[in-house]
DNA sequence: CACCGACGCGAACGTCGTTCACTGACGGGA
DNA sequence: TCCCGTCAGTGAACGACGTTCGCGTCGGTG
């Protein structure tokens, strides 16, 4: 996002990208906005490319001049949503000192939750994806924006497990093949954790994704009209296995 | 479904439906039976209603005789697939005796997510509603069939609390509010348990969605590839708050 | 200046959900 | 027996969708 200068002009950008690339990739981004925006105002069957054309004042055919078919397109808001969710959760992190990760582990959580609530549509697009095994491009681009958002939760996780020496189950305990499978992971996908806290983050993970998921979806209304206790309890529950039950803190700080 | 005696014909139904109501009501299950199949076959997307028609060799607008709207046939469905969801629960379930409901609770958990990892696509018909807050009359037959799913695992981890006589969680150590919920929901959803019951239960119930969710929709794929042992460990872990760790077994038997 | 490639448009195809007027058959009452 | 009302089913149509194609029309490049 190249800002006026006080001149009113906007710097050249580095030769690297001419003209006719810098129209088209704001293109891209307009294509990108309207369709999230879409997306949140009449829900996912909204984000149709003839309504987002229209927004744009343009038709339908022209936008498979940067998208290769409406299912592109669902991938690249897939990815902003990640990246927007991501943005909203590091916020709630660095509002904390960088002292306290127990603390910003906690309002992460919240975070998440929070997120999620106040955007069910997306939050349905990005977490319950049927089959989306496409084979294209843009899928690494996908995987990159979930890592990317794991990684927060990884790495104030691995703090967390680091800061207070975190007794961490013994690995002879869990399913050999579980373990296997666990030590097999990149490391850098799971901020250099041991096996025993790979373990505790994949279970704690678990917990919060279903947690979140059952409250966006309404399928915790048959037990609790406000579902908030359910998730602190989850939240309180893993603070336990992490072995920080002490710096647990309910909700208000 | 009558069946055909030894003479070759159909035994005359209780003269309380007349012939035009039994066509009619045949008619209705082709369609839902069809709609099903062409959810297997080809995705929710492929649940059209004129390929369903198409497939009984009709036109789309006799479907409305039968169906409100598409969306309304949606819920239909929707019915039908937890029924047989709940149907290859109770199958496993009393495919054990009567007299260890642990061994039956950890079966039907499994029956659970087996049936789900082989039904993706109506497990997330099922479990993925997003705002389906419909006023429509079948929304009650909706929260029916939900509830007499949700009763097959309530019913059998109340037999499993008493038999054991497990140690229930002390009232005085959750959230006020969470309990205050707790205490007024209906007594027939609930099979009757008590507040430290229903706690474990929506625990219980809320980790194994999670758990389930997530494997459906490949979202542990960045962890492991054979998530079995993710369930298993959950399973597990459930067991142990239920004081039947003894009783759990894995898979095998 | 001339060229060429990118961009956007309009028209079109086939699909979808949905509505409407119409037809035909079936069944109960005279 | 006939007869009429109810109801299942049809075909045409509307608007919207994703997608393809051919045509103009610019802007940047030689």
């Amino acid at each position: 996002m190249a800002e006026p200068n006080a001149v009113g002009w906007v710097d050249a950008p580095p030769t690297t990208s001419s003209r006719r690339q810098r129209v088209r990739a704001a293109t891209e981004e307009e294509i990108r906005c309207t369709a999230r925006r879409l997306l949140v105002a009449h829900g996912p069957e909204g984000m149709t490319l003839r309504a987002i054309a229209r927004d744009m004042g343009m038709t339908a055919p022209a936008l498979y001049r940067y998208v290769d078919s409406h299912a592109d397109l669902l991938v690249l808001v897939t990815v902003d949503v990640y990246d927007e969710l991501r943005a909203a959760m590091e916020a709630a992190r660095d509002a904390l000192p960088d002292d306290d990760p127990a603390g910003r582990l906690l309002a992460v959580s919240r975070a998440f939750r929070g997120w999620a609530l106040q955007h069910p549509p997306e939050f349905g697009l990005v977490f319950t994806q049927p089959i989306v095994s496409l084979l294209k491009p843009t899928e690494s681009e996908l995987e990159g924006a979930a890592q990317r958002f794991g990684l927060v939760f990884g790495e104030l996780f691995a703090a967390v497990l680091a800061r207070y020496r975190s007794p961490l189950p013994a690995v002879a305990e869990l399913d050999p093949a579980y373990v296997a499978q666990l030590e097999a992971v990149d490391a850098d996908k799971v901020a250099g954790m041991p096996v025993g806290a790979r373990y505790l983050f994949v279970t704690a993970w678990v917990r919060l994704y279903g947690c979140v998921c059952m409250e966006v979806f309404g399928h915790l209304g048959w037990a609790v009209q406000d579902s908030a206790p359910v998730f602190e309890d989850a939240l309180r529950d893993i603070a336990a296995r992490m072995g920080i039950a002490k710096q647990y803190r309910p909700p208000g700080a």
